[in-house]
RNA sequence: GGGGGCGUAGCUCAGUUGGUUAGAGCGCCGGCCUGUCACGCCGGAGGUCGCGGGUUCGAGUCCCGUCGCUCCCGCCA
């Protein structure tokens, strides 16, 4: 606490700021009883208020009529105290309470709410049902492990908005009715009362508006940003979530990536999480793809991927034969001296099946060359250059996945994250950071034939590898002017350098097949403001939940959201979502396709 | 949309091959207790085994369906 509560009728102190240097001092304190303990003569309890616990103690000898009151006290009542401060005797100091030096001699006694008995216990830390904790989520909240995630997140938001301010940063609101433009994630919708049929959307984030900021001119705009995206949930990802949202002009991909590293040095010694100090690594996309398998690498364990395609090429084996000529690709990580069983190898491929493939070789290395059935497929030379490949020694196992370059990836990614998981691959109290650049400009929609941004259409484009000018003439070979920032292989933010010109922003529209009129039906305002002198800019968003997560330690977002959803999308405590009535749906003229079941259900699930 | 896991007392869980009256710890209630801090001791209450259907002489246990929570794939520009 940063200071000493008004003095009022209910309280002049916080219980946890009092020490030894109070002794003697009567003060009057407010909270909640966290736990009771009852001699028949002598009572105790422990105070709780935000600041923390404090012992009190009631006398039958110099408090009779508390005394008495103290014996009817349960947990979670709501009390207010007054008493002295007195140091406890040395036997009965508790040094695992900070204010376990001393105890409050209560003299009088307010009760000023009872509770009912919590359904789930406050004082520990056990596993809880989901649907328990947020249909009571105050008194979820009431437990230190979600008090001391709001405050943490409270202490980076706050961390963020210093630094910012510090650097001439302007925070500016953007709207959250705005109109539905249906690019990437579902947006949520909601009816426009005075215009029927006609709907706003939630933002996905305030991408338009942030560079339309920059074309007014602001030069340097953030915002603590909730953002939107009606898609399913999953442990770190919820209907809305909070961005740090941050956009500048005049600056390139240095610029942007010198101060996101100065802002976020600050936010992660602000929750003593220790990062490698600036400036970070750049790994370039590809060869996070080929390395790691994945576009947020984990890279505090080793077992790195390596493409043998043209090691194993023309070999016997049928399986990666047909595979590499038909264009795939053949790769392998070293999981280093594994003992699987039978059963333990065949349950690797419901793992990789996930991601798409077929199935998983694993082989062992022997002092001669493999330990498999595989082993006659293959020339002396092709096993002895793998091994040298993957640095094999006898007993490693070899993990070999032959499938199309995408699938072998993500599969072999998957592969190394579940070792590292099952076999505890990851030094305690290590965290790597990293950026992640040079990402492809589009990526081919085989669903919808068709290429589309990976990033978002208004990520300045850069020209194919070897080249000096932008050609959108194959824009598969277009690289992005983005970057993304990876810790301990979640990704934390990611942003851009944009298009700041109308010319190269309409030939993206027209790379992902979106015509002039659709374009300019969509995205007209933005392309009309960009004929007004745009700067060139670029910015970065992060998502605060998952900072906050990572540096908890916690793997759901959901720990350090106050009211968040369940996986499905419903809030406990409130019943929401929830039919509404006729009558504001004919307000808003929408009549449903079906009728809905349970139209007048109450507000809440029952049982 | 798909796949995995879970659902038994208020909470966290156990429950064998389908077999008598479904258990434990914590919590709760009552009593005792003047230095505890996971207080202790004695006693007690508390169950639609998520819900519905089926198989069976008999279902917490097996089958089908359904609901909820959770993790993952798809999705998330």
């Amino acid at each position: 606490m940063k200071q000493s509560p008004r003095p009022n009728a209910y309280r002049d102190h916080w219980a946890g700021e009092l020490s030894a240097a109070d002794v003697g001092t009567p003060v009057r304190l407010a909270g909640w009883v966290n736990t009771r303990r009852d001699h028949g003569g002598v009572v105790f309890v422990d105070l709780r208020d935000r600041s923390g616990l404090l012992q009190l103690v009631f006398h039958p000898d110099t408090a009779p009529a508390a005394h008495a009151a103290a014996h009817h006290l349960r947990p979670e009542h709501v009390i207010s105290v007054t008493g002295d401060v007195v140091r406890r005797a040395p036997e009965n100091v508790n040094p695992a309470l900070p204010t376990g030096e001393i105890e409050l001699a209560v003299t009088s006694l307010d009760h000023l709410a009872a509770s009912q008995t919590p359904p789930f216990p406050l004082d520990d830390d056990g596993p809880l049902d989901e649907t328990l904790r947020l249909r009571h989520r105050y008194l979820d909240l009431r437990r230190d492990v979600m008090r001391t995630s709001l405050e943490l997140r409270h202490t980076l938001i706050a961390a963020m908005r210093t630094h910012l301010d510090a650097r001439d940063f302007l925070e500016i609101e953007t709207p959250i009715l705005t109109r539905s433009t249906p690019e990437g994630a579902r947006d949520f919708l909601v009816p426009a009362r005075m215009a029927p049929g006609s709907f706003y959307a939630l933002p996905q984030s305030p991408q338009l508006f942030k560079q339309l900021l920059m074309i007014a001119g602001y030069e340097r705009y953030f915002q603590i940003a909730r953002c939107f995206r009606d898609e399913d949930l999953r442990a770190d990802r919820q209907l809305e979530f909070t961005q740090l949202d941050i956009e500048l002009s005049f600056v390139s991909e240095d610029d942007i990536l010198e101060l996101i590293e100065d802002l976020m040095t600050d936010v992660f010694a602000v929750g003593h999480f220790e990062i490698p100090p600036a400036p970070w690594p750049r790994l370039l996309y590809d060869d996070a793809m080929l390395r790691f398998g994945s576009d947020k690498p984990d890279t505090r364990f080793g077992l790195e991927i390596s493409d043998l395609t043209d090691v194993v090429r023309g070999s016997q084996f049928k399986v990666f034969e047909r595979v590499i000529e038909s264009g795939g690709v053949v790769r392998a990580l070293n999981a280093g001296p594994r003992d699987l069983s039978r059963a333990e190898q065949d349950a690797l491929n419901p793992i990789v099946a996930r991601h798409g493939a077929r199935a998983v070789a694993p082989i062992y290395v022997s002092e001669t060359g493999w330990r498999s059935n595989l082993e006659k497929f293959f020339s002396p030379d092709q096993i002895a250059a793998v091994n040298l490949a993957l640095d094999a020694a006898p007993g490693d196992l070899l993990l070999f996945v032959a499938d199309r370059e995408p699938v072998a990836a993500a599969a072999l990614g998957a592969l190394r994250l579940e070792f590292a998981a099952r076999f505890d691959l990851i030094p305690a109290g290590r965290h790597d950071i990293l950026w992640v650049v040079d990402f492809p400009m589009f990526g081919y929609n085989e669903t919808d034939h068709r290429w589309d941004a990976l990033h978002h259409p208004f990520t300045a484009p850069a020209p194919a590898p070897g080249e000096t000018e932008l050609s959108f003439e194959n824009p598969g070979l277009l690289r992005s002017r983005g970057y993304d920032l990876v810790v301990d292989g979640v990704e934390l933010g990611g942003g851009s350098i944009r298009t700041h010109t109308p010319e190269i922003q309409s030939q993206v529209f027209a790379a992902i097949g979106m015509d002039e009129d659709e374009a300019e039906a969509r995205f007209g305002f933005l392309l009309e403001a960009l004929r007004y002198g745009a700067p060139p800019h670029g910015g970065i968003a992060f998502g605060i939940d998952r900072i906050v997560a990572i540096i908890a330690g916690h793997d759901s977002i959901r720990e350090v959201i106050p009211f968040p959803k369940t996986a499905s999308g419903s809030d406990p405590l409130t019943g929401a979502p929830a039919p509404v009535d006729d009558k504001q749906l004919r307000e808003l003229g929408i009549r449903l396709a079906a009728p809905v079941a349970g139209q007048s259900a109450p507000a809440r699930p029952v049982g």
